[in-house]
DNA sequence: GATGAATGAGCCTTCATTCAT
DNA sequence: CATGAATGAAGGCTCATTCAT
């Protein structure tokens, strides 16, 4: 167990040589882990209930995916894949500043205090220690590259005047942890356990819209 | 079926030792968990390792808990004390609001940011799915209980006039999310390895403040 | 491994937890764990000595029988129903009343009194206390059943004016009890190592027969 | 631990030795052993509950018996002894040999169906197999003495006239088997959780005692 | 002598992984 | 390729026994 998770990844690319791999079994396994991942955690999800979930053997499971670790690194990827899609894309869709800041807020804290997303940054952070690597390439793919990318967009409209901001990756930092305010912490300890409602988020982005522009507004 | 296990239990007070526990001993085992719990993680802590880090044999640990659930969650709560202290002490040793709020802020940083307390919450929320109960409670009487009497500081000075916020509880956390920005987050996740340097720490909190007062101030 | 694809296929979907049971492992297990049971009473028996004893691994003990309790169990069920077959058949064998109660006392005695009658009465009588309900099931589905039988052999005999008897059952196991006479209580304790002898068991069901007749006999 | 039971027996008076033993505190070890023992069976009973029950510490265990199976002889010991008081007695109160017989096969009944030998039956048998010199002696001393005295009464009676006795030792054990018939085998395999009734006692003692005389009258 | 905290061997059970079919 | 029976290495936990106080 010396090996680290990036090691064992850069040692080949395992999952792809085999010619007769049919994605749509690599599909169904996921589909499964992301089951048993979610409900259980990682080390006390069971490979067994895995291929069970997955409606598939456990032979099956080793074809497809070289050892629990390797699999549930590939979860983690294609459920970041699948969360980026469309939130960023609010960020233009409207030409009023405070509109658009709100509905990106909101679009976003609809899908991060999701049962969905709970569960995945849970168990991430929940191994992190003991796989770094995991930690950090989820990070840096996942909620600094969201950052990078309000940054950019804050810069945008620096340049056109509407914004001053001396730090703008700092400034969408900070508008991504207000717009979550009351809302996430909660969810990742589990103490509330239904996602915030439609009036919550609405409310909270508000505050967090009306605080940065008293703050970064021209 | 009626087994052994009811049997045995029927027979003996399990949570009653509390005649002849050695403080230090117990102390003893706790610094071990503290160790081996922050390297693992919950689950791939083994109690071997535990009493091999705390000195101990593997028996002794069950006199002293119940089980591993028992120790981790006496960890945690130990943990949860330790930090606690002294905090928002911070937040009366200063007449001027901004500078009280920047001391606390950073403050509160420096320990949240540091391996303990990261540590700490890593595996709490990495558990959280399987032990709603811990989960809930390290919220309720960690973070959430924190917000909740900076919100009481804030409600006095909202009285005094110092401030203008009509939800202060909410005021509160915001405050809290902002001076951790681009601080906690990557530390969570295991993406830096290093605390945040004073220098930042004193940065972002200020940067709080200021959003803080730009918006509440008076 | 002699099993082919043909004799698992025959095996049929006879079992609740796992679809695929080899009856020939399971047979294997069974015998290892008659051996190491018998040999050393429930509690002293471990699950590495049976498996061992079995010449299998450990865990696929726990593939075929759920825990210990549930192998001992299915143990005891086979050894009873490898024990009924056939004794109460003596019984009709022989027209001459005498005859048939001294064959069947002695088939009885021959069975009852060998070392492995008596291993599992031991066993079963020792975890009688803590399991009830594997002593009861045992009492009623054997010993009891027996005395039914016979009983009911008796009725008939009663009927036909052979015998003059009030209470069958009662008489019944009077019978019983006299067939095993000084024979099988210094075996249940272990205070004689030998089954007895086919002298001793003619001698001692001879006599019972006698007394059974002298009190019964019309 | 290669030495057998009777080696370790034999090795020393152990418990006789030392100067300060308080017989008070023996019997009550003893009594604490006796509950847990019955309750528990040999295995199950462990040394934590018996200190527990007999009020003593774990270590003063030690100090009175070597180990738990040297504790376990002795208590088997002393009940045997406590057992054996008084019954046969009742052989010699009555003159007439058909309510002597009665009086005895009820005084009997009453202690063997009784909870307390009951539970001292079970555990001997159940541990016979692995402690072969424990069952064989209280089978001698117990079971096969009283048949020895009763066979020593019949003796007299055949010699008085009033009994035809081939086998006297053969005469007594079908006595004995038969005073007890429907009546202890439950019992031993806890199929019955209660005593039998004294009328039960009655009517299958008298029945005993007809047959009996059946055959053996003269 | 009495105590009970401490020990460590050993128990039952689970589970990731392999391999013959 | 898929399968799932089999494996064996831990893991959590118990308990008879010892020993310093």
């Amino acid at each position: 167990m010396t090996k680290t998770a990036e090691a064992k990844r850069k040692s080949g690319p395992r999952n792809r040589r085999v010619a007769g791999m049919d994605p749509d079994k690599r599909r169904q396994i996921l589909d499964g882990a992301h089951a048993v991942f979610n409900a259980q955690g990682f080390d006390a999800a069971s490979m067994s209930e895995i291929a069970a979930a997955a409606g598939v053997s456990k032979g099956t499971l080793y074809v497809y995916f070289a050892d629990k670790e390797h699999l549930f690194v590939a979860l983690i990827e294609r459920e970041r894949e699948a969360q980026k899609i469309g939130v960023f894309e609010t960020l233009n869709e409207d030409t009023n500043l405070a509109h658009a800041l709100a509905h990106f807020g909101e679009a976003l804290m609809r899908l991060l205090a999701g049962d969905f997303a709970v569960s995945a940054h849970r168990i991430v952070i929940g191994v992190a220690e003991r796989m770094p690597d995991l930690g950090r390439e989820f990070y840096e793919r996942g909620p600094q590259q969201g950052a990078h990318r309000l940054a950019d967009f804050l810069a945008a409209k620096v340049e056109q005047g509407l914004l001053a901001i001396d730090d703008t990756y700092l400034a969408a930092v900070q508008f991504l942890d207000l717009s979550q305010s009351t809302m996430l912490r909660p969810r990742l300890f589990n103490a509330k356990r239904e996602p915030p409602s439609e009036d919550e988020i609405r409310r909270v982005v508000a505050s967090a819209v009306e605080m940065f522009l008293a703050r970064y507004g021209t």
